[in-house]
DNA sequence: CTCGCATGTAAGTAATTGCTTACTATCTTA
DNA sequence: TAAGATAGTAAGCAATTACTTACATGCGAG
């Protein structure tokens, strides 16, 4: 009993495969998405997935584009919140874990293309992507460290580091827990840690 | 031009091909370990590996429990070189980092096993080694909270998140860079960050 | 109204996967 | 020294992979 089959425009394609891709690895590993389980995710037959893009890789592509949009794009509207460089940092690793809580599968998918060999263009994308993430966080720290609310001692590399690991132990914490629930309540307690540890003022 | 047929005990091979493949993780992807590949990097042929393992799963799961004893092993040595509760912290971090120095290839297994769907008893040997690790930070923290040298306002979940955290964004940070050069030094300054942000004591 | 093209399907392809088979070489030991 | 066990090889298995091809069809422009 095939269902009415559907006509929709490539661009419109395009956009449903990169959400299938997203939220098939919020349940399996990234190397287990196969073409054909995209297209039985979207009630499509596998061949016409490559109505709609060239390649598989030209599929990672499009969904590290994005992923980078998005979480950039969230990243940045939560350091505008405020002025307060400590209330940016807090706002920014508020809106992390919210991306992370909505789209588990993101971070598999960034950590699987880290670890792949070589140099592609995916890669080459994601690693930008860290890139100017790190970069507006060091920025937010320095100008932190001048405004003396980060102790002049800590260094914003290392801290950067820590903030960004801090993410990735509740989404390890959460792989270990098999679900999400409750990650954005530790997410606040694991942040206050952090936020001790690099701050200087009243001491 | 065959090379002369080596022949060893089956014990011998399975050590060898436990390190053949954390070997090889260290380099790709480890969905991209293949039977093939394991027997490509010790000079035999594929169908070899099956006289010494009865299946592939087989294989992973001794590779666990390698990664089980040998990274247990460094943490229990390090937290018993000191009765200070801080210093035992930062021997655990230094030897947890060494070992992830030594064997880059372990830290991706270990991500790679656990973003798999399902219950394996790769999956539950991980776990396993996880929870143990995570026990043995937690009565290291709590002590110190006892004693004073970590404040007791801090959340010991929320610090042990961190710790491994800490670990984590190391070895991101290490991809990133694409190779192991320099994470040992920088592991000493995310360490000093972490530690101040738990720290009691003379505030 | 109709015709061309974009979007779909179904059935291929070669390559690769884990694993098995039939057979051979080496070592131990009675 | 003959026999059995162990560890090796090469070839081939069915299943799965990304990708291609041949054919069907519905929508919009002329």
């Amino acid at each position: 009993m095939e269902t009415a089959r559907v006509r929709r425009s490539s661009e419109f394609r395009q956009a449903e495969i990169v959400q299938a891709v997203v939220a098939l690895a919020a349940e399996c590993s990234p190397a287990d998405i196969t073409t054909a389980r995209i297209a039985g995710a979207m009630a499509l037959t596998q061949g016409a997935i490559f109505r709609h893009f060239p390649t598989k890789e030209a599929i990672w592509l499009a969904v590290a584009e994005w992923i980078e949009e998005t979480l950039l794009g969230a990243i940045e509207e939560a350091s505008l919140s405020s002025g307060a460089p400590l209330e940016q940092l807090q706002a920014m690793f508020r809106a992390h874990v919210g991306f992370a809580v909505a789209y588990p599968g993101a971070p598999r998918l960034i950590f699987h293309e880290l670890q792949q060999p070589g140099d592609s263009a995916v890669k080459r994308r994601i690693r930008g992507l860290l890139g100017s993430y790190r970069g507006t966080l060091l920025q937010i720290l320095k100008g932190a460290r001048e405004r003396g609310v980060v102790a002049h001692e800590v260094d914003v590399e290392h801290a950067a580091t820590l903030f960004i690991g801090a993410i990735q132990g509740l989404v390890m914490q959460s792989m270990l827990a098999g679900g999400m629930r409750g990650v954005e309540e530790s997410a606040q307690g694991v942040f206050g840690v952090f936020l001790s540890g690099i701050a200087g003022g009243q001491r």
